[in-house]
DNA sequence: AATATTGGAGAGTGATACTCTCCAAAAGTC
DNA sequence: GACTTTTGGAGAGTATCACTCTCCAATATT
């Protein structure tokens, strides 16, 4: 298909496209005459997969493309797939307070989790939660572990249900499920906290 | 204290401070004299919530002027107060699929939820489900399921930790666990995600 | 022959979030 | 009381991001 029609399937406007592949987001097409280029079925996936991680995901362009260069990367096992994923997809991580640290060392070894010591989320965990005292708005141990617990729940119906075989197929649904499962979990959240506080402060609905 | 010691105890710089008064994000303090103005504690509160929802809720300064004013609004009652922050909190709501709005129909009657008709999170999470099927990873009902009753539990936790009494106390909690307890609740996820895979694919640790 | 589309590259745009410069008035310092 | 510093206020300038527009010569299509 020609680039119009590329356009038409993803929904994506030709100029953005001609940015897209500029910007390496996009491989470029086969060649066919020096004006004129060839786009497949993957070229609309892997629009899709753009515009999905940067509108729902609330991802940058940069992010994007580091979350490709994963997702394309032939040589890498499953054993350190998912951490290296999950390194593309968060931002760099925040200084954080000795306190927090320790805090998320210990929350990790008390639910017995298995993480390697030097993963950026550990940081970005401490410093969202310096952030929250820096409000005056810690939060308890109880509330901690009830979120740990929610999480790891969450965690291991998402690493069962994820498709082995194919590597390259595993580490596009590693991105894609942390990535778009975040908006879903955390809209979830939003709705039952709405249902709660309207079985305990009255009925929330519009009179 | 002057601006320049709210500067300091806030760790926000002057210049930024200054503009934070021109856009209505700060209220001005007391007018000592033509070019004096006097800040209180109230201000460095002020400021370090303006920091934490941006630099760790990832609000843009539009939204946080939404959820300051929800925040500063005398007239709130308990009842109907968690949706209204939460409308502050979110962007706007996505078209979507009638497949995905029925599906959350579906699941909010199924989990018994309480939820306003017109909540923009309905949206949202239709707007979610839509994206992963637009990139070919929906996320089946046992999934969808399990994320439901781990959102519930943190929504539970949450609600009844929220502090009542005062009521701008109250929505402040309400607006800073949800937008700061969200990084939490997705790094917990992936510090999660990360040991499942470890336990089930190797020990993702570095040789 | 006339019209339309393409790849490629560069320039332009609009939004966001600051950051800098300037000023005259006031406050503190010696 | 002269001098330096700080302040509030307003405007202009800057950097980044994510496009979007314009132009071109080479092809395709009609």
């Amino acid at each position: 298909m020609w680039i119009a029609e590329l356009s038409r399937r993803a929904g994506v406007p030709v100029a953005t496209i001609k940015y897209y592949l500029r910007e390496g987001l996009l491989p470029p097409g086969e060649a066919v005459g020096a004006t004129r280029s060839r786009y497949d079925e993957t070229h609309v996936r892997r629009l899709r997969l753009v515009r999905a991680l940067v509108e729902v995901g609330g991802l940058s362009l940069s992010r994007v493309r580091d979350v490709l260069a994963e997702v394309d990367e032939e040589s890498r096992e499953l054993h350190g797939l998912l951490g290296a994923a999950h390194g593309a997809l968060v931002p760099e991580p925040p200084v954080v307070s000795a306190e927090s640290k320790e805090r998320v060392d210990r929350l990790i070894k008390d639910q017995g989790w298995l993480v390697y010591e030097g993963s950026v989320d550990r940081a970005l965990l401490a410093g969202a939660l310096d952030a929250l005292v820096g409000v005056g708005h810690r939060l308890d141990d109880e509330v901690l572990q009830a979120y740990a617990q929610a999480a790891q729940q969450v965690a291991d119906t998402d690493v069962a249900h994820l498709p082995v075989g194919d590597r390259s197929r595993t580490v596009e649904a590693v991105v894609v499920v942390t990535a778009l499962g975040g908006p879903v979990l955390l809209a979830l959240r939003r709705l039952a906290q709405q249902s709660a506080s309207a079985r305990r402060y009255g009925t929330n609905l519009p009179s």
